[in-house]
DNA sequence: TATCATTTGTTCGTATGTATC
DNA sequence: CGATACATACGAACAAATGAT
């Protein structure tokens, strides 16, 4: 492999495997040519092959496997969709789709970062409770968390008393309270953390999906945040989109 | 670094470091120690160290800067907030605040993978337009795709003749066809492709996050497809939720 | 069942280049 | 200029998984 670029060479070996792989020359589930062959096709040495193919792993373009080869991953459209909607008939406000497949933790927090923000809730104290969820039918792995601040819970006892509750019955609550309830949601992602990926499952270069719903009353004061995070391999999020009658204005980090 | 785990000493390393990092023992912003410094703590080679750092970037929780070290990554709120709502009032469904940075690209396609799916139209052929826009306030770019099948161009003429049009003037195209307009849309992430992190922007390890939106008509067939794209790192979607009559019922891959 | 070639995984050592201060 | 620190690249050895003989 010739330096007429001055990029690294394990770069310009990246970009033309990507480049075969993105153009079709390498189809899906095709094995790529072994270390052996690169080495001896490029002329570079063992490490730089390897760098190279590190970086297609990174990118989440192939997958290798110890003792057959690196693969071109098949990128299958995601297994679960969550469909983020929510029914107010008879205050109920389930996805049964979803079931608990660990018990929920309950713990205290000093709200701070993305949830403080979306709670207007600044260093003030709020109940956590954490919960591994499965889908039913494919077992994909969802990770739920509930924020319920201090004053909320004192504002709804029931949540208070027990604040592990299944999501309906949380929402259930807030109604009975005599709230109006509203909701906005927020989609990111980022890079999976190690523990996530061992959580969420997920391969090598997998983004993990995050959802934030923050419920508000009539006022727009948030009340409580739900959080889910699921390998965005096996999961996306929807959302029926209705019009409203506001003009639409576009908000900024901060005003959040 | 005694080999108690089976895992291997660059993952053990670095997930003591991402330890550190993840519950604050070292402060965003912060330098990690130097490759030198690690060397001589934990007893390992040189390569061993710089691949357990390169795991780390690779996971987005450092940022390693050539001649000066390696930092803990400042996880920054996503900068801008992209509202994925739609307003039907004078026919207006503009998101203002996103200017084109380029001219945009039409093409055709025959139809496959995740849109032909969301379009309901397999191999069916399609005309594209591709559009790099900017934020106005940030400069934060964001990759916008239109596909337009042709039955639906045959549908609305406007649509044929300036497919390259503001995405504004394609939904009053729609609209002043007589056609009623529903919308359904989807949230993904995956890792950048190395022609997306040049295009987009982003760093090492963070991901594209990617939203579809399908324009129906009254009987739910599927009209257009917009697909925006934006490093993860800059930006986030965000929904407005409104409760649905009809109870939420989940829907799996292959019936989007 | 056992052996062997192939292939990737891990780890070391070493040398040189280049950016920063 | 020199010291520090990361970036790139090569070579070598052994381990471990896989599949075929």
């Amino acid at each position: 492999m010739a330096a007429i670029d001055r990029s690294p060479i394990y770069v310009q070996l990246a970009d033309q495997l990507a480049e075969r792989i993105t153009s079709g020359e390498y189809e899906p589930g095709r094995m790529l040519p072994s270390e052996a062959r690169l080495i001896a096709e490029f002329e570079v040495s063992r490490p730089t092959v390897r760098a190279a193919i590190g970086h297609l792993r990174s990118m989440g373009l192939v997958d290798s496997q110890h003792g057959k080869g690196s693969f071109v991953r098949r990128h299958d459209a995601p297994v679960v969709t969550i469909r983020r909607a929510v029914t107010q008939r008879g205050k109920v406000f389930t996805d049964d789709s979803l079931t608990p497949s660990e018990a929920p933790a309950v713990s205290r927090t000093q709200l701070h970062g993305v949830a403080a923000e979306l709670l207007g809730r600044a260093d003030e104290e709020a109940i956590v409770v954490d919960q591994l969820m499965a889908d039913t039918c494919t077992g994909v792995r969802i990770a739920h968390r509930l924020f319920i601040p201090m004053d909320t819970a004192a504002q709804v006892p029931q949540l208070a008393e027990a604040p592990d509750a299944p999501v309906s019955a949380v929402y259930a609550a807030l109604v009975d309270a005599g709230l109006t309830l509203s909701w906005t949601e927020t989609v990111t992602a980022r890079a999976a953390l190690p523990d996530e990926r061992a959580a969420l499952g997920g391969g090598d270069g997998d983004p993990v999906l995050i959802t934030r719903r923050v419920t508000a009353d009539a006022d727009g004061r948030p009340l409580i945040l739900e959080e889910l995070r699921i390998s965005a391999a096996h999961g996306q999020v929807a959302f029926r989109i209705a019009p409203e009658k506001a003009p639409a204005a576009r908000r900024k980090a901060g005003s959040v």
